[in-house]
DNA sequence: GTCTGGCACTCGCACGGACAGAGTGCCAGG
DNA sequence: CCTGGCACTCTGTCCGTGCGAGTGCCAGAC
């Protein structure tokens, strides 16, 4: 039926069209705009029943019609088209994450890049270490009766922790026990080196049985706890833009989630590496992000996601260019991972 | 003379209603709020001298009166006193930053509780490589033809940097490279490290020298180059409370000059430990901040900081609470560092 | 059956005048 | 030198009006 093909495109042409001008938009502009071939007597029957159905809302009687979270919904999963990003945005991405130094340097470049190439905030996990490998543990004494543990992932991560230990340890046991633990847990996902203690600590030495005990247990304990998770959050200025017309009263709640973290943690710790996933409004379970968009996707070289990123913004957002800058960091920045 | 005496205390009662309730302040307000022992009338008489002189002005005609920065300027000089810290934030700060895990934990938990005493914006630097010692270096292989180097510095700041050196680099090569590393830097300032680097070229074993000039190199250049500092900043919900009366147009520029952090990190270049700096208004040169005050002051232990930490807010803010809390934080934190 | 043009209707919003309130400056008297 | 009183100014607000945008519906055309 050709109807509802129409319909479609009207509601797709109403959310364009609201997207780049931020007024309600009514039958007349819609027909002049897009040439849907039709009057604007008919846009406003398939209108009617756009709103019927739940797909757009007036905010008063007589303005024109706004999409509603179920409308943007529905041009999300049906009406966008991917749309490939400029050249130029290539090459900013290219230019821009290149020559980073370290991973806090690329994950800061990273979401610099993203709130600029979107113009909203972004968001980027670190890589959960659960799922890292360890490349190295490194061992030091830094004072009397205190160690200091290294752990540097294979992602690049490098966590610290102080663990107080027997104030007799001598200065041979120190590489000793390096040793020990790199054999046993070098390569090993986080998330599984709680399963090799027990045979670490068969194996291990009797005199340093109660040292390798220990600085395991703050292995697993401080470092393999996933909540522990970091967040980098950037481009919170393009909150403040247009003037306050989105966000007008919910600016600061939102503000304290995103600083919050762990809000947006959960919903990052939901990504899949390559799916780009998009949550709207309402779907949103955390009240302060009901008036807002998530678009996230996870990256990561391979298999599962080491961490997701993405852009937080109005429901009014421009869904296909995030979904497209979204999609083309992570990628990028997986295979920045991978390399180093 | 007793009439200037009471015109300063006219512009302290000006400055503290203003700074409580948002609105502008008229005589008679004034006479009935604060017992200055005489009638609206004279205050009128002073508030006319004082906006003479510059201390004050009234936004309309005939509105009350709003201090200028000059105003704030005079009262922080001169008319604030002291304010204790109530016992009950004596005890937040405590219960706030003991058991925190390691430098990141420390600093994130100082932000939050910086943003969290004042009601601002709160800003920490990390501590200034520069500054700081070397407790250790480690080398580590990762690859053929790749070496990590991980600096911890006195502060419990850990930076690491990946090294490229030819691929012909043996295992036995690194534990001396490491040993080497130690003894020539162990105890350094980061900002003498340059210095060390010639006569270490000099006693480094012949076979060595290429990988000790690379991995020093690596060093000098990217972790003693100070521009490398870091910010944390949180509370940035703050600046979206009062309802947008103060930062009304100005938000966005304040919210990106914050995450270009470069401009914050001038003023905090410039902080002493121990005396706490106030910037008002106009005072500040760089424009985004032309409408907001800094009240910052340095940490460490003894004699120089080790780097800055203050509150970021609008001009009408409670400057004897917020210099209360942001010097009463800062001494917390050093000495929190220096045991560590 | 579907689309179209026309028409009456409903609101929101911008404009303008009136009004009340707050605050000031000034002056004369204590 | 302070005080009470008074006239003046200005802003913010409220209300009524007119305009424009947009809709819904209906009868007629293809």
């Amino acid at each position: 039926m050709a109807h509802d093909e129409r319909r479609l495109e009207v509601l797709r042409a109403i959310v364009q069209d609201f997207v780049s001008t931020n007024d309600p938009v009514g039958s007349k502009a819609l027909a002049e705009r897009h040439d849907l071939g039709v009057s604007p007597a008919t846009i406003r029957n398939d209108m009617a029943v756009l709103e019927e159905q739940g797909y757009i809302a007036q905010p008063h009687t007589s303005a024109g019609r706004v999409p509603t979270d179920k409308g943007y919904r529905l041009f999300v999963d049906r009406l966008s088209a991917v749309k490939p990003l400029s050249s130029a945005e290539r090459r900013a991405i290219e230019r821009f994450l290149d020559g980073a130094v370290d991973l806090h340097d690329v994950l800061g470049r990273t979401v610099r890049l993203l709130a600029q190439l979107t113009r909203q905030v972004a968001v980027v996990q670190y890589p959960t270490l659960s799922r890292s490998a360890v490349r190295h543990l490194e061992v030091v004494q830094v004072a009397v009766g205190r160690l200091l543990l290294v752990l540097i992932t294979d992602t690049g991560r490098v966590e610290q922790r102080v663990v107080d230990c027997p104030p007799d340890v001598d200065a041979a046991a120190v590489p000793e026990l390096r040793a020990l633990l790199n054999s046993a847990f070098a390569g090993v996902k986080l998330g599984e080196a709680g399963d090799k203690v027990p045979g670490l600590l068969e194996t291990a030495p009797s005199h340093l049985r109660g040292l390798v005990a220990a600085v395991s247990a703050t292995l697993v304990e401080t470092l393999v706890e996933p909540s522990e998770d970091r967040l980098v959050i950037g481009g919170t200025a393009n909150l403040a833009r247009g003037s306050g017309t989105d966000f007008s009263g919910t600016l600061r709640p939102l503000l304290e989630a995103l600083e919050e973290q762990v809000v947006v943690l959960r919903l990052m710790s939901e990504v899949d590496a390559g799916t780009v996933l998009v949550r709207i409004g309402e779907e949103n379970a955390h009240e302060a992000l009901t008036g807002a968009s998530l678009v996230t996707v996870g990256y990561g070289s391979g298999d599962r996601a080491l961490g997701g990123l993405g852009v937080v913004g109005p429901t009014r957002m421009d869904y296909p260019g995030n979904m497209a800058a979204v999609r083309a960091v992570a990628r990028y920045v997986g295979h920045l991972l991978a390399e180093s």
